[in-house]
DNA sequence: TCTGGGGTCCTAGGACCC
DNA sequence: TCTGGGGTCCTAGGACCC
């Protein structure tokens, strides 16, 4: 049996989950904000048009929004969390294997579906997800991951399609694939846009058409597989078991700009009490975390970047451990006189912690650690992240520079009750 | 005043070993 | 003038993704 894919995303996916909860939005411009409020991430059909680029920092696009009336959010990660959760929940019923690719993207395994029956499968699933979650979405068919991530994207751009290509016959390849752009093609950036260019390929249809050996020199494996995949061979199976992942970070930028070795601890605590959050909910542990800090590339003043790494006697998850190590790697490399911007912690090779090794001196009291961040996690689980922090993130001094901006974020509809449609007069 | 955050994979080159 | 030949492992940095 030939292999083959499907790939559906949601249209402007922060965007359509908020236009779910709120009608009123509907053929109106919309963006969604990054985090601290800085760009647009996310842009309805209108906002696109009226010029607002994806990325675009929100002080040099204030006036164009005020002008035109874009309703603009700040980002409201829980409720999309959940929406993605719901759109996997209706593509379970399309599929046996699945492949959540991104907050907003999955691959599903079509190879059971017979050829002739695709692009029906595709419109059924894109209007069952509309009716059952409210967001729109494009499905893109092929038999392979890369060719179905570009029939997704010849799907976004092409109307009359409605939402749905299918590019599992050579036909349908031939048609379209010289009318995709190299930047278009999943795995090309810049910098391997610029070597094709080079090689006189301007379209899919050319990258295909290469020599595999060719892309190889110059693309490395990576371009190799692409040239195999858009000519039809899988190169890049489905992952339908999401594989443990290998690192694990918490960086922010700040609201203002951090200039005391006491506010810059007070940062870093509230990363490590994040970051301990993330490996105790992915039942991972790690025996070093990296602190770091820096100014910001836009400002006028000096500017210094550092970083440090704090180890551990043994791997751990207990948010106690992360923030010492936080506050204690942040005063080994501060240095005052400068305007610091963000910061974060970051670590690699995280081990499940009971397979780590044990110190023999100096451990810690694993079972009590345990039950303190279980206790932890509960409270914060029901009461909202936040509630119970350790004293070194400085509850007094939260709303301080190094808090980061939410300031047009809208209700976390789905996932705090206290915040949910009311429907009627109280 | 204000420019995101968090991942993965690949390669080159150095350290080290026999 | 001559100055081995591989292996492996680790790290830093580039490129790309959403």
């Amino acid at each position: 049996m030939t292999a083959s894919f499907a790939l559906i995303d949601g249209n402007s996916f922060y965007c359509s989950c908020e236009r779910v909860f709120d009608p009123k939005l509907r053929h109106r411009p919309v963006i969604v904000l990054s985090n601290n409020d800085g760009c647009a991430v996310s842009r309805t059909g209108e906002a696109k048009a009226l010029g607002i680029k994806m990325g675009a920092p929100m002080f040099k696009i204030r006036d164009l929004c005020k002008r035109e009336g874009v309703i603009v959010f700040s980002s409201n990660y829980a409720l999309y969390g959940d929406m993605s959760r719901r759109m996997n929940a209706v593509y379970e019923r399309f599929a046996s294997d699945i492949e959540i690719y991104s907050i907003d993207e999955s691959f599903l395994d079509l190879t059971p579906v017979a050829p002739e029956h695709r692009e029906e499968f595709g419109h059924d699933l894109r209007t069952t997800v509309s009716t059952w979650t409210g967001v729109p979405t494009c499905v893109g068919i092929g038999p392979t991951k890369t060719l179905a991530k570009l029939a997704n994207k010849i799907a976004k751009s092409t109307p009359q399609l409605r939402g749905v290509c299918d590019l599992t016959s050579d036909e349908a390849r031939r048609e379209w694939l010289p009318l995709v752009a190299l930047e278009d093609i999943w795995g090309v950036g810049r910098a391997s846009q610029a070597k094709l260019w080079a090689f006189g390929c301007k379209t899919a249809a050319d990258v295909a058409a290469l020599d595999p050996r060719q892309a190889r020199q110059t693309l490395t494996v990576v371009g190799e597989r692409i040239v195999h995949e858009l000519r039809g061979r899988p190169c890049i199976d489905l992952e339908a078991v999401t594989p443990t992942r290998k690192g694990c970070a918490v960086t922010r930028s700040f609201a203002g700009r951090v200039e005391s070795l006491e506010m810059m601890q007070e940062a870093v605590a509230a990363h490590a009490t994040r970051l301990g959050e993330k490996l105790r909910h992915h039942g991972l542990a790690t025996d070093h975390v990296t602190v770091f800090f820096h100014t910001s590339p836009f400002d006028s003043g000096p500017s210094r970047s550092v970083s440090t790494t704090v180890d551990f006697p043994e791997a751990s998850n207990d948010t106690l451990v992360l923030v010492r190590a936080a506050k204690w790697g942040a005063r080994r490399i501060w240095k005052s006189g400068y305007r610091y911007a963000k910061a974060g912690l970051m670590t690699v090779d995280l081990v499940a912690p009971a397979l780590s090794q044990r110190a023999l001196i100096g451990a810690l009291d694993r079972e009590k650690s345990g039950r303190l961040m279980a206790a932890l996690d509960a409270c914060n689980q029901k009461h909202g992240r936040g509630a119970v922090v350790p004293a070194a993130v400085g509850i007094a001094r939260q709303q301080n520079a190094w808090i980061t901006k939410f300031d047009m974020r809208s209700p976390r509809y789905t996932t705090r009750l206290n915040e949910v449609l009311v429907v009627g007069n109280a």
